[in-house]
DNA sequence: CCATTTATAGTCGGGATGACTATTAGTCAG
DNA sequence: CTGACTAATAGTCATCCCGACTATAAATGG
C-alpha cells in the first residue's frame, strides 16, 4: 500500500524530474520548433526538445521559464505564452534511469530571439513538418503540443501569442492557417475576429504594408479577452479533438 | 547548467513522485468527490484527494489506475474515464519534503463501487459543493478538475462517462446541468444530442421510467464519437475557459 | 495606366440555436 | 375510474452565425 501518509513507514523510489519544452514559432509562413542536437548517448546526433532538470527550490513552471530563457535568450516573458502540456512518466522513456518529465508548450512571436543567446548548446529552429525522429519520446511530446495548440486556437485568443505586439489581421489569419494546415476565407475570418469582443483592438492611426504589395492593412493588438465565445472552429473535417 | 546530457557530471535532486486523483461521480443529482480523511500530520483530520506514490516500475497512469482500484474497488476500467490533469510541483506544497504530484481526473457512473473495497483507508463520497478546505493544494487540484470536466463536456462526449451503460436523455442532461450548475432547455438539449452523429445511439426496444412518474423515456447508450462538432456550449455567461 | 496584389465591404442562403407551445404516456391520489 | 401531475417527445418560429461569393479600395510594378 502506498498512502502518502506513510512517508516514514513505506519506501518510495526517488525519480529525476525534468522539464521538456516544445517551443514553437512562426517564421516565414511556416511553423518552426526549437531543437537541440544531442552530443551524447543515448540518441547521440539526434534532435531533442530543449529541457533540463527541475532544481530543488523551483517548480516545474519556474524551471521551464529558466530553460526557455537559457535556450532562446528571452529575458522578459511579456507577450510570451508558456503552458504545461502534460507529464510523461513511462518507466522506459529514458534508458539510463527513471526520469519523469513535465512537458511545456511555449509560443513565441516571429522575429525575436536569435537563439543560442547564452551558454546553452546550439539550439536551432527547424521546420515543424520536417523534423525527423527525435530523441526519447519527444516526437510524441511535440505532436501533443501541436494538437493542443491547434485545439486552443479554436476557443482561446492564443493565436496572438504567435504575433508581435502589433499585427495585421492577415498575419493573424496566417497563424491559424499555418497551425491548422488549412486555408481560411479572408472576409469571413475578418468578420469573425472583429465580431469577438476583446479578441483584438485596432491601433488608431497605424497601418502597415505587409510586404510592399497590396493595400496597406490596419494594425491591431491583442485585446483583453482570453476565451472565444463562440469558438472559431476549423473547417469541418469530421472528428478531431484528442 | 542543467542539460539532460549531464547525468553523470551534474547533480540533480531526486523528488518523490505521487499521483492524486479527483474522482467524480453523480449521485442523487449532485456532483460528488471521493475523499480520504488524513490521520496524520500535516493536515491531520482534513480531507484529501486519494493518491499515492508512483512505484519504480509503473507510469503515473498505471499508478493512477492502481490507486483508483484500491480506493473504489473497481476492477474493470471499461466505461470508466481517467485522464491526466496536470502536474503540481511547487516546492512547498508538502511541508515534509519535495513531492511532485501528477493529478488525474476520474469519472464514474453513479451506482457502482461502494468504495472502501479493499484495505485502503475509509474513502468517502462528499458533495462537491460542500467540501471544506482540503489538505495540501488539493482544493486547487479539485477546482482544476472541475474546470476541465466542465470544459470538456462542451466539445467531447465525456458526459456519458458519468452515466451507466444505458441511460435516458434526461439523465444525460442532468450530467450537464449538475456539472455546469445551469438548467438547460429539455427539447433543445434533446435536439442537439440527437443531431450529433455518434454521440448516443438508441437501444432498440427498451424504455425506462426514470423514477416511476412521467412518460417512460427511451434508453440510449454511448455512441462511437469522442468529439462533438459543433460543440455543445453552455449558456453564455461571458468569459469562461481557464 | 493597367495588371496584380492585398485589404476591406457587403450580400445571400442555409443551418444551428434559443425561446416557446403542444402532445403523449405514464403514476398517483381520490 | 378519473382527473391532477409529471416527464418525454414533437414541433414552431425568429434570430444569428457562418460558408460561399462578389465587389470595391488602395497600394506596387511594370
Amino acid at each position: 500500500m502506498t498512502s502518502p501518509e506513510g512517508y516514514d513507514k513505506y519506501a518510495f523510489e526517488p525519480f529525476a524530474v525534468t522539464v521538456d519544452l516544445a517551443v514553437l514559432t512562426l517564421r516565414a509562413g511556416t511553423l518552426q520548433v526549437l531543437l537541440v542536437e544531442r552530443g551524447q548517448e543515448p540518441y547521440a546526433g539526434r534532435w531533442a526538445l530543449p529541457g533540463g532538470f527541475v532544481l530543488p527550490d523551483e517548480s516545474a513552471e519556474e524551471a521551464a521559464w529558466r530553460e526557455l530563457a537559457e535556450e532562446t535568450g528571452v529575458t522578459d516573458g511579456s507577450g510570451l505564452h508558456l503552458e504545461q502540456l502534460r507529464t510523461y512518466s513511462e518507466p522506459g522513456r529514458d534508458p539510463r534511469m527513471r526520469v519523469v518529465t513535465v512537458a511545456f508548450a511555449a509560443l513565441l512571436p516571429d522575429p525575436p530571439v536569435p537563439h543560442g543567446g547564452g551558454d546553452a548548446a546550439q539550439a536551432q529552429w527547424l521546420r515543424f513538418d520536417a523534423v525527423g525522429p527525435l530523441a526519447f519520446d519527444h516526437d510524441r511530446i511535440l505532436a501533443d503540443a501541436h494538437d493542443r495548440v491547434g485545439a486552443k486556437l479554436e476557443y482561446t485568443c492564443l493565436a496572438t501569442a504567435f504575433c508581435p505586439p502589433e499585427f495585421t489581421l492577415g498575419e493573424l489569419q496566417q497563424v491559424y492557417e499555418t497551425v491548422w494546415g488549412t486555408p481560411l476565407d479572408r472576409p469571413n475570418f475578418r468578420r469573425k475576429v472583429l465580431a469577438t469582443p476583446g479578441f483584438v483592438e485596432q491601433v488608431p492611426g497605424a497601418a502597415r504594408l505587409t510586404g510592399g504589395r497590396g493595400k496597406p492593412a490596419a494594425l491591431y493588438r491583442a485585446g483583453g479577452a482570453t476565451a472565444l465565445h463562440p469558438p472559431l472552429l476549423r473547417p469541418t473535417t469530421e472528428g478531431r479533438h484528442r
